[in-house]
DNA sequence: ATAAGCCCCTGCTGGC
DNA sequence: TGCCAGCAGGGGCTTA
């Protein structure tokens, strides 16, 4: 599923239940997702409180008061459902790992996580050495963050060759960002994917920036975007595929003024290092 | 160093 | 109706 609207809302979702809870048990109903799971979850885990929940681009940090940090990505199909320990059961296919534990008011909850795919994974780190972890230590900056502008992305794209939509799916360069965030925020910028990052002028960039920014913002704003597999922990879908410009928008019209007209809609798809990439050629320039 | 291709896995859709 | 190719919010690994 999930680009960072989808993994925050999920943050977002696990953290009221989550946060100064004390963890009772760990279950693992197979051994490995994409990974091995860490099997240390089952023992180091229980008795400890969760003391934070973070996001790093779509990746999910669980922090506990003895010093290990839980890692999980949802690779393409991960979720989380999270209700009442006596109520909420395991029992859908591909509820591969659950945790129950004690929320802070003295409530017990369970979290179930569901995975189709299986390109999910869990990992555990020291938390003082987690940002040292291998799909940390390289990563480009949060979306959010100021460091992300118009300068930047010039700067750190100066000699690249890549097509810019190439380009901002790799999380060095951006954090967060994927396939259909990517396709929004260059419509917006008005920015053909097919150009070369390294041409592109900083006054672009800075556009691209502002503009990605929104678009992730307002996803945020609807839960996200729900294509199949996205949920919230309450089982609710995502409403920003709704608002979709041209991803997943095959021969439809985009909102352009110029394109209103004509026998069929602006917007092509076309494949770039192997994923869609949807575009309005005209607006994108 | 950078870039492209392949692969992991299951489920759904569209075309025949 | 049924079958199957193609495609899906990611990213790590290998190869050029």
């Amino acid at each position: 599923m999930p680009e960072l609207p989808e993994v925050e809302t999920v943050r977002r979702g696990l953290e009221p239940s989550m946060r100064g809870a004390v963890l009772n048990e760990v279950r693992l109903y197979r051994p490995n997702l994409r990974f091995d799971l860490p099997q240390d979850m089952v023992t180091l885990l229980p008795t400890r409180r969760i003391e934070a929940l973070r996001r790093r681009g779509k990746y999910i940090l669980i922090d506990f008061d003895n010093g290990w940090t839980v890692i999980v990505h949802l690779g393409m199909s991960g979720s989380f459902r999270v209700g009442a320990a006596g109520a909420l059961k395991a029992d859908h296919a591909h509820d591969h790992v659950q945790w129950f534990y004690t929320a802070a008011d003295g409530e017990n909850f369970t979290a179930i996580y569901n995975d189709p795919r299986r390109f999910g994974f869990f990992d555990m780190v020291r938390s003082d050495a987690a940002a040292d972890y291998s799909a940390f230590a390289a990563m480009g900056p949060e979306p959010f963050d100021p460091a992300f502008n118009g300068a930047y992305l010039k700067a750190r794209l100066a000699a690249s060759r890549a097509p810019i939509k190439q380009a901002l799916l790799d999380q060095s360069v951006v954090a967060g960002l994927g396939n259909i965030y990517v396709c929004e925020a260059l419509y917006r910028a008005g920015i053909d994917p097919r150009r070369k990052a390294g041409a592109i002028a900083v006054a672009r960039y800075e556009a691209l920036a502002v503009h990605a920014v929104a678009v992730l913002n307002e996803a945020l704003d609807s839960g996200g975007s729900t294509l199949r597999d996205h949920r919230a922990v309450d089982g609710g879908t995502g409403y920003f595929q709704h608002r979709f410009d041209v991803y997943d928008r095959e021969g439809l019209f985009c909102a352009n003024p110029d394109c209103q007209s004509g026998e069929k809609g602006c917007i092509k798809r076309i494949v770039q290092a192997g994923r869609s990439t949807f575009f309005c050629p005209v607006r994108q320039t």
